[in-house]
DNA sequence: ACCTGAACACCGTTCAAGT
DNA sequence: ACCTGAACACCGTTCAAGT
């Protein structure tokens, strides 16, 4: 019924990777999925990563705020920043998707990126730090995305979610206390890692702070 | 002759990861490069993320200074991070690897981990900020190593690494201005990343800049 | 333009069997 | 203890062919 659009795969594909984790995107099982022969794909992709370079431009389509980001510099990435992570976080596989995937092909994200290197620029930063900038906050924003406070998958229950992070407690407190001593001591906050909205903030707090010491120490406005 | 070890197959697999990528590390390539059966390896790892898990730990193994820092826990935090993006650097393939795997399974990343966490507690800082802070410093310095200035696979040559940051300048060149004003303008810097060791002075710089300027504010030492 | 059928060259992994 | 042979259930992709 339903003729298959790029569209249509792109966001079949993001439901099975948020359920089950990117490596059960597959060809095949997309086209199944689709009801259609895993061959009918590649009229609509050239290959598997085309259509994971899909996958994350439609994560982040339609994100940057078109008139926005007139304040101060700073105001402007750290919302640039926050609105990223804010972005990839509705998606349990979004991280994972521009793990799997070269930005450049992205043009969503190269988006993103062009108002971080304008942010950058009028915080008086030089070209070649513009660009180590923008790239740092930009794999910090996803690298955000990835840490703990990561949705669980729409499939899994509540309670499926507490069961890991209790494995995952168990683990680190069945560890050797002589040569870990800190890492057991801290077992229960590392394995809870905190409130997820904290973890955010705190994240985006430690960026952005990185940034402005710098440029106030290279008198940068 | 030599027989097959844990050890040899770990080093075979990190010499094709860092040859021919880490997609190239396979479980029936790596048996065919020792001369072996591909079930062979089966006897030594229970699975593939274990392989991968093996080759995560030889790349970090026997990097943690014994009775080093003592000094000042910035000190020791920098040098740390600083450390660990060098050993990375060694291979090609290296974050890629740390990519693939759950950090929680890696000793020699743990043990990285664990002296992270005791020096930010030295910091003065909470414990879930130096958890916090201990995720944000390694997962920086994984990103750093993994960003431009990765020292090209050794079987390619300089003039295919050069010949690769000029695609990349043409892709971001042809790019349309109008709707990547900033990216078009700076091609050149952002596709050539400027000097390898700069990149990571300044990326190191970066992540404790942050870290310091928050330890100030919240009054630790 | 859009999709199918058949085929190719790969994967990781299990399980029984050999030495 | 350490390795092999045969088999299973998967992959991505190509290419000719259908409508």
């Amino acid at each position: 019924m339903g003729k298959l659009t790029r569209e249509a795969v792109v966001e079949q594909a993001l439901e099975i990777g948020d359920a089950e984790g990117l490596a059960a995107v597959t060809i095949r099982r997309l086209a199944q999925e689709l009801g259609v022969t895993p061959m009918a794909l590649y009229w609509h992709f050239k290959n598997k990563e085309q259509l994971t370079v899909g996958m994350a431009d439609h994560l982040i389509e339609g994100f940057v705020i078109e008139g926005g980001y007139a304040g101060p510099w700073q105001e402007g990435l750290r919302e640039l920043v926050a609105g990223l992570v804010r972005v990839l976080r509705r998606h349990p596989c979004a991280a994972d998707v521009l793990d799997a995937v070269d930005h450049i092909e992205v043009p969503a994200f190269l988006q993103v990126w062009d108002t971080a290197l304008g942010l950058a620029k009028r915080g008086g930063f030089s070209r070649d730090e513009s660009c180590m900038i923008s790239q740092y906050l930009l794999s910090g924003a996803v690298a955000l995305a990835a840490g703990p406070g990561r949705h669980s998958p729409p499939g899994f229950s509540e309670q499926e979610a507490a069961e890991r992070t209790r494995l995952k407690r168990l683990r680190l407190q069945s560890l050797p206390p002589d040569v870990y001593p800190h890492i057991v001591e801290m077992a229960v906050p590392l394995s809870e890692g905190s409130a997820p909205d904290l973890y955010d903030t705190f994240g985006v707090d430690l960026l952005m702070a990185g940034i402005e010491a710098l440029s106030a120490r290279s008198g940068g406005h």
